[in-house]
Formats: structure tokens, sequence, C-alpha cells
DNA sequence: ACGACTCGTTCACATCGTCGTCACGAGTCA
DNA sequence: TGACTCGTGACGACGATGTGAACGAGTCGT
């Protein structure tokens, strides 16, 4: 589930989630995965942060290297890009959960129970 | 059951519940709790002093911020929402216990239905 | 140059979650 | 029993988030 350095590149491990961010590489069980490259960026900073909830601003400063302007949806409208990729891949998982009044956190989550309502992970 | 400083941020620990205020979320043996601001605020006044009864008045000032008005039943709300999602995430554990005329405490009780010895099914 | 395509950005609208409040009933105590 | 306390579900307003689509800038192959 974390960082793991086998020949110096990053490899960043969430369930059955493998990113490369050195290769611009992401697979699921295996299957690449096809993502742009803000849509591996921001996937890679949720993955180096895993289950832990991070703010737009946070994400917003670290994917696109700037200030996040006041209204700005762009982080939304790529967790949505992310999530529709993730759930064509692996439709039996969810990874990216809103935190509401907080902001996105990364962790897989095995969809079975319907109980999942108030819990994750 | 109290206060632990690992990396200088607030943690608490409540039997299988941990909650790390600062970070905006709250752990049920490990699962990420879905919990709103409000809930969150109110759970960690709790949770800082586990064990002890905490008038309305006193928890509403701490989580809201202001006097209480007389009549409010807010804290009396966001306890029974508190109580559900816990009961969703630990359905065998009790947390929130009730004070007739003084408030609420904090605690970690695990229910042991098996035990049912002394109480009728 | 042209068209077909991808990508990033921004909008508008739809939907959802939160919050405070209320009303009613159950519980508790004198 | 009566008076009070507490549990519980529901409601409307508001703001936050989800979602589809339009637009323009690039890229690629022809």
């Amino acid at each position: 589930m974390a960082l793991i350095t086998d020949t110096g590149r990053e490899q960043l491990q969430v369930g059955p989630l493998e990113i490369m961010p050195d290769e611009h590489l992401a697979r699921a069980e295996g299957r690449a995965l096809m993502l742009s490259s803000r849509e591996l960026r921001l996937l890679t900073e949720l993955a180096r942060r895993v289950d832990r909830i991070m703010s737009r601003e946070e994400l917003f400063g670290l994917v696109w290297g700037r200030e996040m302007r006041a209204g700005d949806r762009s982080v939304d409208v790529y967790v949505r890009k992310l999530r529709v990729k993730l759930e064509a891949a692996l439709p039996e998982w969810r990874f990216i959960h809103t935190h509401f009044g907080f902001g996105y956190r990364l962790a897989a989550e095995h969809d079975q129970q319907s109980n999942s309502r108030f819990t994750a992970a």
C-alpha cells in the first residue's frame, strides 16, 4: 500500500492498482491504464498519501504547480475523469472517496456491501 | 485510551476508534469513517475527555464556539448522528453514553450478547 | 493546409450532504 | 401520575459536489 523503491524508481501500490510515475504508467491488475498526463499526475499525488484526506488546494498545488483560484473546479473534474477510468478498469473497486467539506482520499475499497455508506476502506 | 503525539499531531484512541482531528479523519479498526465537520468535531471533543461526563452546554461551547441557547437540541441531534455512524461501523461497540440530567460520556464498551447470562432475550 | 483526434479548461445544471430546527413519542424520575 | 429529559425521524434552505458538454489549443497523419 505504500512506496516501494526497487530500482530507484518510485512505485506506488494501492490495492490492485500500481502506479509508476517515472514511467508514465499505471496498471490495474497488470493491465495498463490509459491516463492522460494530468490524470496520472493527480492519481500519483493521491497515491503518495494513501488513505489521507487531501484538500483541493493541496492537490491543485501539487498537480498544477500553482495556486488554486477560488471556485476552480479542475480538481473535481479530474477526479471525475479518474473515477470513470478506474471504474471501467476495476468495476468492483472504489478508490477516490469524497470527504465533504475537506477533500478527497485515495484508498482501495472492495465494493460489496451497501454498508459502506458510513465507512470506507 | 488517551492522547498520543507521534508526529506532533494529535491522535486520540478510544478502544477500536482512533481520531486524528488535524487530518479531519477518524478510523474504526483502521477503516475510515465518513463524518461531517460537526460530527468529527463533536467526537473529538468527547474523545479529548474520555470517560468524563460532559454537559450539553460544555460540548456546545467547544464544538459550536458560542453560548448554547436554552432548549437547543443540537447536541442531542449530533450525538444521534454519531451513534448511527458508529453503530454502522462497529455494531458490537457502544461509545456515547447518556447520563440523564447531566450530559454525555464517551467510552468504548464492548457489547457482549453471548454474555447474556444476566439479561433476558 | 486539412481533417480527425486528444487534451485541458471552463461553464451550467443536476444532484447530494450538511445543518439547524421542529414535533412527537419514549424514557426517567419525584 | 405528572413533569421533565431524551431519542428519533423529517423538513427546508443552503452550499458543496457530480456530471455532461462546449470550446480552443495542440498533435498527428495525409
